[in-house]
DNA sequence: TAGTGGTCTAGACCACTCC
DNA sequence: GAGTGGTCTAGACCACTAA
């Protein structure tokens, strides 16, 4: 069914599950190939499948960031469904921010880099004003053998590589954030000769492929250490909010972890809960 | 419309703002009464009309916490709407955790009271297993004239009346929160006299009709201060996370202003990005 | 077995954007 | 005016729950 490559139009009634099996006519082709309705397992709705062969799409880079895609005829007619269901699907991935929908224009695949997506994973606010925009210097790169704490975060085997970046980060020019960011080298090769931009996450999904869906970050009060106290120029000891991240992708890999150090004297960091 | 008051089975077509006007024939009674589509002006779908329709009745109480609600198709009859613009807004109303939908059984009134929305609004969890269900002990409450931080935070006049509550929690057992809570002494009559349980949230819905719908928290790092260091029973200085909530009601009113000092060596605040 | 929410379809029309 | 997403309807059937 979903799960196989496309024809351009797929005998009609490929995918039409109930409408199909109402009549016992349902056994022809691959009728019931993987969702198992027969059986008291799991039932996967149709806009499910589609919503999933979308994302492995999404996943394998079909479609560029900030790329149009199909219109949602187009879309229902080659995967042999009602465009009810495509657009059922479509808003769900829109909901998970992979897609952006703009009315008599189309629907879009989202681009971490424009300036609404740049703070879906920062929740750092000036306490006042300001536009809280981040800027970013690294002040150190290098490649090593995965530590313990790195091993465990991004689900690394014990000889792993990883590469490490380290930068400082200032929100509207205050400088109050030092950061330690590991990826694995196998997934990113190369980035560690790269001239690094602010927003990294657009970076790993235009020259890796690799999309972040989301991102797990626990916090926590901690007195700042002397490498850190040193690059922010505060005393040691001072409390600092520490944000330790593991971002995870398309395919629920853990890409990405994160380990951020910072001041909150003029900035705070911003949770809505709904 | 949908504005007014309603009858059983209003007249039919009530609220058909598309399929009358499509003939002209759209001026018939209330037709178009408060969405203004003949201008430029913004337009309003039916399935937030409905949608409008069914907060204001959960913010006047009419149904409670943890009651059923009428079925779709019900409530389309009620309304003169079709099931599928009911569905709509029950959807949309779920997505905003108000409503629980259960196949097979019904749509209920969300309850604050019940296992999985006890962590809605509390993000603190526990760094190893547990289940870090809270717990609760008052250390303090009183009545005063707000604060001009308070007066602030909850957008009061001058010499509004305010309740404060200082208490400490656990998380599974281990004292790690000190918080002081303060409301406005009019809309809560009579707190300061009662047995406060564990979950405030659901207090305010059942004894003063007042859901809370969102809220907006500030953390930051600081060194913890004596009175709270004397309540946890740490040296003043210790780094603590600080959060600053601000809880919104139905009808968007910042309703409840509290300030929670939180020590983090054995847990964490857990934030999801998406 | 009846009643509820969940899925899927087909078709019409509306609002918006761009040529 | 053509093309896109957005809304609304009507009706069928499926999955789940409880009596």
């Amino acid at each position: 069914m979903l799960d196989t490559t496309f024809d351009a139009l797929p005998t009609d009634g490929a995918l039409r599950r109930h409408a199909m099996e109402r009549s016992g006519e349902g056994q022809a082709g691959s009728g019931r190939a993987d969702s198992g309705r027969a059986g008291a397992v799991g039932f996967r709705p149709l806009y499910r499948q589609v919503y999933d062969t979308l994302l492995k799409r999404l996943a394998d880079a079909v479609w560029q960031p900030g790329q149009v895609l199909p219109s949602e005829g187009q879309l229902a007619a080659e995967l042999g469904v009602s465009q009810g269901t495509v657009r059922k699907a479509l808003d769900a991935l829109t909901a998970d921010s992979l897609l952006v929908r703009r009315q008599g224009r189309g629907t879009f695949v989202a681009d971490h880099d424009d300036k609404q997506s740049v703070f879906r994973f920062l929740k750092l606010r000036p306490d006042g004003d300001g536009t809280g925009m981040p800027t970013s210097r690294v002040t150190g790169i290098a490649e090593a053998t995965a530590s313990a704490d790195e091993r465990g975060r991004l689900d690394l085997v014990r000889s792993a590589r990883v590469v490490r970046i380290e930068r400082v980060r200032a929100v509207d020019a205050t400088l109050c954030v030092v950061e330690t960011i590991s990826v694995p080298a196998g997934l990113f090769p190369g980035i560690a000769q790269i001239e690094l931009p602010n927003t990294l996450y657009s970076l790993y999904a235009t020259r890796y492929g690799i999309t972040i869906a989301t991102a797990n970050e626990r916090l926590k009060a901690v007195a700042i250490g002397p490498r850190e106290a040193e690059l922010l120029q505060v005393p040691a000891g001072t409390p600092a909010l520490e944000i330790d991240r593991v971002a995870i992708d398309l395919e629920e890999r853990p890409v990405e972890w994160r380990l951020s150090t910072c001041l909150t004297q003029d900035i705070h960091y911003l949770s809505v809960l709904r």
